[in-house]
DNA sequence: AATATAAGGTGTAATTATTACACTAAGCAA
DNA sequence: TTGCTTAGTGTAATAATTACACCTTATATT
């Protein structure tokens, strides 16, 4: 096998989560050269015994702690000056994740000196070529869910309509008429209404509803439009 | 650096035709192991001094004698088992080209036995993985074709209308109503409407058209959709 | 010259989707 | 009881989409 085809190659992972309505992503802060001290997304190496799924799966975890995390492949990136230490090429992914409750992040590589949620708006200059690779992971979420039910991913189970207008409002970064937003999501019939109301709010508590998965296949061979307006 | 990193890894590209209004992609016939004699997308491995969109380049010259074709990365595949001799990562591209009159394919390496435009209707089964990566490359493709202007690079520069209908419907695999789509595509007000028509056709001729760049320019920040219907 | 053939080219009405817009209701807190 | 904050609701105007059929024009044939 000739040198000049060998190279590496790694997987990098943008998770975004929401928390207390602020969409949030992972970030990892590296406690190796290059880039001691700086902030980077989790990835690492992938071995040539193991597919590129399971590798972004089990990097993820030992970078978080985090373990089955539906993640989605973007975009790979394979620049020539993008790392330092010569021919890495990356295969990037992304997942959304509901944190309801727990959010410790419990790194378990010696590489990675902590992780941390960073709200979207705050994000640092990252190692790497991982800025470029953020832009175009958020780009790719925001165009999706516009047309697919992604949203649901990252809220709890149960959830308010204006829990769900703020989170498009935020993706999208763009207000939504409230009328307008709950006529559309409600006409396509994939909410389950529940019998329940928000709990703990000082003032008027509002109906929780659920992703209703069952339905969704039902209406949906082709694609919604969520975003219109 | 530790062998159990160590891969290979490749480029393979979907390149879509246009020839007499049928659909066709250009596939090489393996002239060396494996698959030896089957029909395999155009596609080597990628050197580490060459960056991946460098690599498409090359490789499409050298499996066909097509030179500076724009090509767009759609997926990387990297199951464990998709190559015989051990671990290769493929990234995958796809580009739509315009043939006009000249189409002769010229192969310069050795391990290309002689190179075609197949038909997209009769695609048989390909080496490796290839007949995988062939259905998600045309299904990006379908999916792409909806919102944005690429079937243009497809058709030749000077196009009747009846033409780009037929494309849309080759390509999305339905009919289309002859009075929507001319209104709806001229309503977009991105092509240019020319003094001419066809030659050489013994019926009526059609009025010939231009994509406009400028005009698309100007007109679209946000996307078309070319085919709701 | 007349006719046949084949595709080019055109409009309207019904339906559906999108947008813009503002007030009352409910629950809690002071 | 009053005030505060968010929940929840409808309508009318506009725009987009769909369904649908006939006349026109150029060429080829007799």
């Amino acid at each position: 096998m000739p040198l000049k085809f060998d190279s590496l190659f790694s997987v990098d992972c943008i998770i975004f989560g929401l928390d207390e309505g602020e969409l949030k992503i992972l970030l990892i802060e590296r406690n190796e050269d290059p880039f001691e001290g700086w902030f980077a997304l989790p990835g690492n190496l992938v071995e040539n015994t193991e597919s590129i799924e399971s590798a972004a799966q089990r990097i993820l975890y030992e970078s978080t702690g985090l373990k089955d995390i539906f993640m989605e492949q973007f975009y790979t990136f394979g620049a020539l000056g993008r790392h330092p230490l010569g021919r890495v090429i990356t295969v990037a992914y992304y997942a959304l994740i509901r944190l309801d409750g727990q959010k410790e992040l419990n790194p378990n590589t010696n590489f990675v000196r902590q992780a941390i949620w960073m709200p979207i708006k705050d994000m640092p200059q990252l190692a790497f070529d991982h800025s470029r690779i953020f832009r175009k992971g958020f780009e790719k979420i925001r165009n999706k869910i516009s047309y697919q039910p992604i949203a649901f991913e990252l809220l709890p189970e149960k959830f308010t309509l204006t829990q769900l207008q703020n989170l498009y409002e935020v993706v999208l970064n763009k207000k939504l008429d409230k009328r307008n937003f709950r006529k559309k999501m409600l006409s396509y019939d994939i909410l389950k209404e529940l019998d329940e109301k928000q709990q703990g709010v000082s003032f008027r508590a509002a109906k929780l509803y659920k992703f209703d998965k069952r339905k969704y296949a039902k209406n949906f061979n082709k694609e919604l439009s969520f975003t219109k307006e």
